[in-house]
DNA sequence: GTCTATACAGCGATAGAC
DNA sequence: GTCTATCGCTGTATAGAC
């Protein structure tokens, strides 16, 4: 019972500052909807932040692997697509979603924090790798609007009548058409 | 002297809140570097978020300047072109990108801030005014994505040794690619 | 009109009792 | 492992000096 309350704290947390935004949560309110007082959360987190980077190691750990399989494959516009469905694929976990939700939210309020610094570096270098070396800066920029269309396309077709799924699969489509310019490169 | 102390606030406030967030910077911070106490913002200002809603004003006036040519057009792919260029130019003003800087890195903190609300569902609105009423989603969401490359682009290009003027044109010659979609529509 | 002085509740964080 | 009590700081508010 006990146990898992530091388990519950991240759920609680992650939700409320989904919500309601980093520093508009404060742990006051984490601490009531537990039924524990705001001290007891520093037994179990050293501060605020703390809190975040436990939930955003994962994702790093992720990322690094998206990144070491991309950088093994030789540089085609194949590997390319086939990345980007793999990126969508992992996008879909919906603990990915929560967490990548919650970071898109809360940029600034985070910008300074060591884990979340390092997950937007992966993001950066990921979107680096995509091109050679020799690409010039408007394809690099180009596949790297790609990459971020996975993540606003689901959020821009919010309001849309559509399902989940659908969204997702809009936002792959138009993400590989952006990948590779206009008559295919 | 003492008129333009107004001015001073909203310059020194969108800085700080650009720089550290909107949250992370007191109004101790703001009133020190102007050589005045807190209470004196609050004689110019109601509250910290009538400070940003000042700033914000002008910015909708423009957006809605935008939207209204953009509909008194006929929908042709040269008109969209002619959009996004004019919505680039816009963007070159720097007081303009200070602004849109800072929205795009305070979404959370003023997510519930009626002057921001508006300023976003203008956003949304500009980006649906640029898809006909019958065109499919993957279109708008494209064409919403070509428009978010004008504000992203600069950013993303930033580590790069380039001119402003060098990374304005790129974000713009992307921008433009990605409108049409592959082999112009 | 423009600003200072002062007060207040709530915040993240800490110390120490149980 | 959780509590109470307390710290310095924040945004907000008002009374009153000039």
């Amino acid at each position: 019972m006990r146990e898992d309350t530091r388990a519950k704290i991240q759920e609680v947390a992650l939700r409320l500052f989904t919500e309601q935004g980093y520093e508009a949560t404060s742990l006051r309110e984490i601490a009531e909807e537990l039924g524990v007082t705001k001290a007891a959360l520093y037994y179990h987190f050293k501060t605020k932040d703390d809190i975040v980077a436990s939930v955003a190691g994962d994702r790093i750990a992720e990322q690094d692997e998206m990144l070491a399989w991309l950088r093994s494959q030789p540089q085609t516009p194949e590997t390319r697509r086939e990345f980007l469905r793999r990126y969508a694929d992992q996008l879909e976990h919906s603990r990915h979603q929560d967490l990548g939700r919650f970071l898109e939210r809360n940029q600034t309020s985070l910008r300074d924090h060591p884990t979340i610094k390092a997950m937007r570096m992966r993001m950066l270098e990921v979107a680096e790798a995509l091109s050679a070396p020799d690409d010039p800066v408007r394809v690099r920029l180009r596949r790297s609007m790609a990459l971020f269309t996975l993540h606003t396309g689901i959020w821009l077709t919010q309001h849309y009548d559509l399902t989940d799924e659908e969204r997702r699969e809009i936002a792959r489509s138009v993400a590989l058409e952006i990948l590779e310019g206009p008559c295919g490169d």
